[in-house]
DNA sequence: GGTACATCCTGTAGTAACTACAGGATCAAG
DNA sequence: CTTGATCCTGTAGTTACTACAGGATGTACC
C-alpha cells in the first residue's frame, strides 16, 4: 500500500490535515477544545479522522485569520455560511465593513508609530540631538 | 488644607500618579510586580507613595508603549537611559530602527488586508456576486 | 515476532500585557 | 462616627495560540 499519502483522500489524520491546511496540529485541538470546529469522528484507539467538510471549515478560518477576523467574528460568519440567503448576505457586509475600519484605525496608528520612529533614527543619523534621540523622545514632557 | 491635589507634588498615591500619567493602578501594580517599575516607598499603613522619579519613569514607559515597543524592548531601553554616553546612543538606533522595521511589516500586512476587505465590501455594494462575496472569498479554494 | 520511529492521544502550563474582581483595610470629611 | 473614596493583596480571566510531559498506537523493515 502507499506510504505517504492515506489511500482516501476523504478520510485524513490530523498530520495529514494540519500539512494541507497549513494549521498547526495543536491549533487543530485547541480549535476543537474551544469549539471553533465539530469533534471529528474516531477511529477504534481513539485517532480523529477528518473528512472533506472538516477542510472545508478548517479552510475557511484559517483564511478568515489571514484576513484578522477575531475566533468569535470567525464563529459568526460560520454561523451565516452555513444558513445562506441575501439577508445573511447583508450582515456579511456589516461584519466585512466593521473590521475594515478595524483595520484601518490600526494602520493609522501605527503610521503614527512609524512617522515617530523613522524621524527619531533620522536625527540619529543627521548627528542633530545632543544626546541619544530616542531616548529624549521617550522621556519629553 | 487642600482637598484635591496633594500639598507635596514629589509624593503622590498610586491614584494621582495614575491620573496624571494616564496608566491604570492595577497596570502600575503590574508594572511594579514584574519589575518594570521599582517598588516604591509606603506609608506606615503600606500604601504607596510615589516622587518625581517614578513619575518620570512610568511616563517613559507609557510613551514607549505607545510607539510599540515590548515591555521587554522598554526594559533594554531604561537599562540604556539610565547609562548615557555615545555607544549607548548607537544600541538605542539599533532598537528603534528594528521597531521600526516591525512596525513597516505589520503595516504591510495591514494593507493587504484592508485591500481584501474593501475589495469585498465594494463587490457587495455592487451586487456583482451570485452569493455573498465574504462568504465566498473566505471559502475559496 | 521484534524493534525502531513516526504519529497520535490527553492534560497542563506558558506566552504578552494587561484587566477585573473579591474581600478587606485605611483615610478624610462632615 | 459613619459614609464614601481610596488603597491593599491575591487570584483569575482575556486572546490565540504554543510547548511540553508522559504515554499509547501504527507502520516499516529485518
Amino acid at each position: 500500500m502507499r506510504s505517504v499519502a492515506p489511500p482516501n483522500p476523504a478520510a485524513l489524520p490530523i498530520g495529514e490535515l494540519s500539512r494541507r491546511t497549513g494549521v498547526h496540529i495543536e491549533t487543530i485541538r485547541y480549535y476543537e477544545r474551544i469549539k471553533m470546529l465539530p469533534p471529528p469522528p474516531r477511529t477504534a484507539s481513539g485517532r480523529r479522522v477528518y473528512g472533506p467538510a472538516e477542510t472545508h471549515t478548517l479552510a475557511f478560518i484559517r483564511r478568515s485569520r489571514e484576513l484578522g477576523f477575531t475566533l468569535d467574528e470567525i464563529r459568526a460568519l460560520l454561523a451565516l455560511s452555513a444558513e445562506g440567503g441575501p439577508e445573511v448576505c447583508a450582515e456579511g457586509r456589516e461584519l466585512a465593513a466593521s473590521h475594515l475600519a478595524d483595520v484601518r484605525a490600526k494602520i493609522a496608528d501605527l503610521r503614527t508609530m512609524e512617522r515617530v520612529l523613522a524621524d527619531t533614527v533620522r536625527r540619529c543619523d543627521a548627528g542633530e540631538a545632543a544626546g541619544c534621540p530616542l531616548i529624549e523622545a521617550l522621556s519629553a514632557t
